[in-house]
RNA sequence: UCCUCCGUAGUCUAGUGGUCAUGAUAUUCGGCUUUCACCCGAACGACCGGGGUUCGAAUCCCCGCGGAGGAACCA
């Protein structure tokens, strides 16, 4: 390591015997992607080297209840299989691990800073720190305080205090020298300590900040590997300060970079939706999800319903693996060809060294596209479990399911093949549980197969005739029977096949047709032709607009 | 304005002085097919810019440019 010159105090990195590493999430009510990489990552790293992983809850600033803000954070994990070895609902030997439920020994740090000098008590206004902080901009300087107000002494406080003051407590940062960080993904990164600022750490009021909690409880928890964002790169400064303050030994740290936007390089945010839309892949991918939860009746609000959070996800159907697969890839690599690992191989495989460094933008379709190749992978049974829920929601299917619809579901599931992409998707398949009479026709596809298309109806008529003579109904028969009806009448098979898949499943689209007639059972089949058959002659042919 | 980080196809990435610059995903075209999807075949597409070092630079150095984060009595 180069002669770094230090003014502070050398830097010594505890050498950890075991592996701990944290995610702090602050009690939002939902789980962000990007929070999920991080804690990932987290817990990969944790997992690999046979340590732990604890998560704590970082309500310092929270008025909100706080329970009911933790429970989806918590849900969120769990459905994606990332438990922590210490924290909420499970506890551990250092518990409590709320941060407002540790606010003594918050006091009791900050008391022993300002005892041996490096935090000092701060009586300045609001305004008066505004004002040297924009002459420092206006001289293209950084803006470090002056300490005018600072009271090192009960009689410079007394003095304050007489003016009508209360007081803050800032660190004491060291002005001059660097700070060197050991960053685990990018190296060495210096920082000038006389930029650096007396941060607040306690409040007027008492309460302690973010920066100090962080730095106490990571101490405190032992916590040996500081994995997070990239946007603490620039506070880890004055949180080696404040450890160092507190004669605690320096975790490791390794700033992640942020999870982007799709399509650009600002950071993911919750809020931006509207803007998100705009790209083409993200719609795609919400249009997707809101198809499935307009028709199980579901609230469609950015809170509850927000492809930046994980719920939209698990909502919808998609398989937790998928997405933490396309997470670990966000990010790292083992070798830029392997793509696809399972749980075991990530926790064998990862390591920080191999962490990007740069940004990475939310791609939704390379998203779906691990989503599919995980659903491939899936057996029948528990693809059919997955799809019932959905079913159940759209008020498609009793609950519990009556005892014949196992082996209808499990042939219809079949015949979709690698169509379903997300467990919701079975719901495009609503026709096989909808009763004959309401069901309801893709407008463009009816008038075009059965209404604009010349002979269409008495083919139909005469198709419905033929099968109708059949015993056997069944794949086989039915597509024996068409073949021949096609040659007998010396038609294309387009002619009759188009206008059979619209009249009994009223849509354009499907898996095989002669499957889906399997499924629906000759009596249903010509019912629903006869009920086509009769909307079809009420209406007069029009022109199509294409 | 100051400090720090980052910059390879649309997107995720491989790459550490010599490669036809890797793989995936997306897109486009063709094939298969009753539609859609799958599958098969093919194509398109990138080293932020400028200088330097070197026989040779995506790779090392410098200067720009662009993006992001921090500069809170937020986390």
């Amino acid at each position: 390591m180069p002669d770094k010159i230090r003014a502070y105090a050398p830097i010594f990195y505890k050498v950890h015997l075991m592996v701990r590493t944290r995610f702090a999430p602050s009690p939002t009510g939902y789980l962000h992607i990007g929070g999920v990489r991080t804690a990932l990552f987290n817990w990969l790293f944790a997992r690999k080297h046979g340590g732990q992983f604890i998560l704590r809850i970082d309500d310092t600033d929270q008025s909100r209840n706080v329970d009911e803000a933790l429970q989806p954070i918590l849900d969120g994990f769990r459905w994606l299989g990332i438990d922590w070895d210490e924290g909420p609902e499970v506890d551990g030997p250092h518990a409590p691990y709320f941060q407002s439920q540790r606010t003594e020994k918050y006091q009791a740090a900050v008391k022993k800073m300002l005892t041996n000098g490096t935090a000092y008590k701060d009586y300045s206004r609001t305004e008066e720190i505004q004002a040297e902080r924009e002459t420092a901009q206006a001289e293209k300087r950084t803006f470090v305080y002056s300490r005018r107000w600072m009271a090192e002494t009960d009689e410079q406080a007394a003095v304050f205090e007489a003016e009508g003051r209360t007081a803050v407590v800032r660190l004491k940062m060291p002005r001059e020298g660097t700070c060197l960080i050991p960053d685990l993904i990018r190296g060495d990164v210096e920082f000038e300590w006389a930029h650096e600022q007396d941060m607040v750490i306690q409040k007027a009021d008492g309460t302690c900040l973010y920066h100090l909690a962080s730095v106490v409880d990571d101490a405190e928890l032992e916590i040996s590997h500081v994995i997070r964002a990239e946007e603490h790169l620039s506070n880890t400064p004055r949180q080696i300060f404040i450890s160092q303050s507190l004669g605690y030994e320096l975790p490791q740290y390794a700033h992640l970079p942020y999870v982007a936007e799709p399509g650009s390089k600002n950071k993911l945010s919750k809020r931006k939706i509207p803007k998100y839309l705009k790209n083409q892949d993200f719609k795609k991918l919400y249009d997707h999800g809101e198809r499935i939860a307009t028709r199980c009746d579901r609230e469609l609000s950015e809170d509850t319903f927000n492809p930046v959070i994980v719920d939209f996800y698990r909502d919808i159907g998609f398989l937790p693996h998928a997405i933490i697969n396309y997470l670990l890839l966000l990010g790292w690599s083992l070798d830029g060809e392997t793509e696809e690992f399972t749980t075991e191989e990530m926790i064998a495989a990862f390591s920080l060294e191999r962490v990007i460094k740069s940004p990475a933008s939310f791609d939704p379709t390379k998203l779906t596209a691990f989503q599919q190749r995980e659903m491939d992978k899936l057996d029948l049974k528990k693809k059919s479990a997955l799809c019932v829920p959905y079913l159940q929601q759209a008020g498609l299917l009793e609950t519990p399911p009556a005892c014949d619809t196992g082996p209808y579901l499990n042939d219809i599931i079949t015949a979709t093949e690698n169509r379903i992409t997300v467990a919701g998707d079975i719901l495009d398949y609503d026709d096989f549980f909808t009763v004959d009479a309401s069901l309801p026709y893709d407008a463009k596809a009816f008038a075009k197969r059965l209404v604009n298309t010349e002979g269409a109806q008495q083919l139909l008529i005469e198709f419905r005739d033929t099968i109708s003579e059949l015993d056997d109904f069944n794949v086989e028969s039915i597509e024996q029977t068409m073949r021949e009806f096609v040659e007998a009448k010396d038609i294309k098979f387009g002619e009759i096949i188009h206008p059979v898949r619209v009249s009994t499943t009223g849509k354009p689209v499907g898996f095989g047709l002669f499957e889906t007639l399997a499924i629906l059972g000759k009596d249903r089949c010509i019912n629903r032709m006869n009920l086509a058959l009769e909307s079809a002659q009420n209406e007069p042919p029009q022109a199509e607009s294409e």
